[in-house]
DNA sequence: CAACTACCTGAACAAGTGTTCCACAAGTTT
DNA sequence: AAACTTGTGGAACACTTGTTCAGGTAGTTG
């Protein structure tokens, strides 16, 4: 008991730390990156404006915090997407919810990719999902399937910027084309 | 000679106006676009401070010119790649140069493409190239041109966020894989 | 030449920014 | 209990932002 006994106020304290991040990525995904000021985010968290400067040291910390955070969420629904089987239809409804529920999320998961363009501290995060795809997949056609994966980052970002946002429907024969090949993306290892 | 003469004042304006906008997409592929404010502008073009505002109403208004004009420069670099003859080892060395040599201009144009997912207005140009690229192509395989196109926006921004940026010997395979099946992309109606 | 017009810009302003500071509240330890 | 550590938040500061505006300047016209 007095093992894992913690301090209380530091509880507490973690805990709003994570409320501010989490009001940050609400803040990211309805008005951009460029929508993050200490005073946006203190409000969407219901905190005072001084929280986040005594949490985070600058701005940019802050920011950075939400972005290595959302990024393990990019890992996640990217993974989702890839390990869906194999399967083209589940593929393409996977991606059809990322442009379409999902749209803003989707986003601000760009904003991180397009940020860790120029910030070197942020690509480790924003690559995770691909180099984690490549473990999960061990592809039998390493480059069939880094075709695969660039054409769903492409699909997305294409999807964003539609008019109307593709469904499920109007990717699947995409994604078919793009998985033939790798009949199954999980197999490699068996025979080798 | 009285017909085509022009009011030397708004010529020289007109000049103007276009450096601003120049000297905006500088500001853009250096610092982003959170790093466009009318000051920097104007610095970076030589200009007085006010310049900009008289020039465009607001700095969204200098924002939205500045993306639609790079939007046709993207168009050229996009349909550059894609008509590159559609052989690979072309293609893959156009990819190779907008990752290295004008990596900084392919960021600027990626953030077109983020900026346009929040901003309908913006859709149509950034949208652009795709278009014009089906209609140079005449893609025998439509599914399959769709993911070659899907594969090139991945392609770029995953070489963007890349410690080294990839170079045309590691694109190759990769279109090689994406333009098989689709043997020469401009051939489907040879009729002129 | 002067009159006119259109373009241009320096100074200034209100609003919003990141950040600091300090008094104080809450929790923990002695 | 007192002494300490940690969390908290209002006021304030120096600075940058977008935008306005009145006066000035260059180009055209009569």
């Amino acid at each position: 008991m007095e093992l894992q006994k913690v301090d209380g106020r530091k509880a507490r304290g973690e805990k709003k730390r994570r409320a501010i991040v989490e009001a940050t990525l609400r803040v990211i995904e309805r008005d951009g990156v460029a929508g993050v000021t200490h005073r946006s985010v203190a409000r969407e968290a219901g905190v005072p404006t001084t929280a986040p400067t005594y949490y985070f040291a600058t701005l940019d910390d802050l920011l950075i915090a939400t972005l290595l955070w959302s990024a393990e969420e990019l890992c996640d629904d990217m993974l989702k997407i890839v390990a869906s089987g194999g399967c083209a239809r589940e593929i393409a409804r996977s991606l059809a919810k990322a442009v379409n529920e999902n749209r803003s999320r989707t986003l601000a998961e760009y904003e991180l990719y397009l940020l860790a363009g120029r910030r070197p501290e942020l690509r480790p995060a924003a690559r995770r999902w691909l180099d984690r795809a490549v473990e999960v997949a061990r592809p039998a056609d390493p480059v069939a399937f880094r075709a695969f994966l660039a054409a769903i980052d492409g699909l997305l970002m294409q999807g964003l910027i539609a008019d109307v946002a593709p469904n499920e429907d109007e990717l699947e024969p995409i994604v078919s084309f793009l998985i033939r090949g790798c009949d199954d993306l999980t197999a490699a290892p068996r025979e080798q």
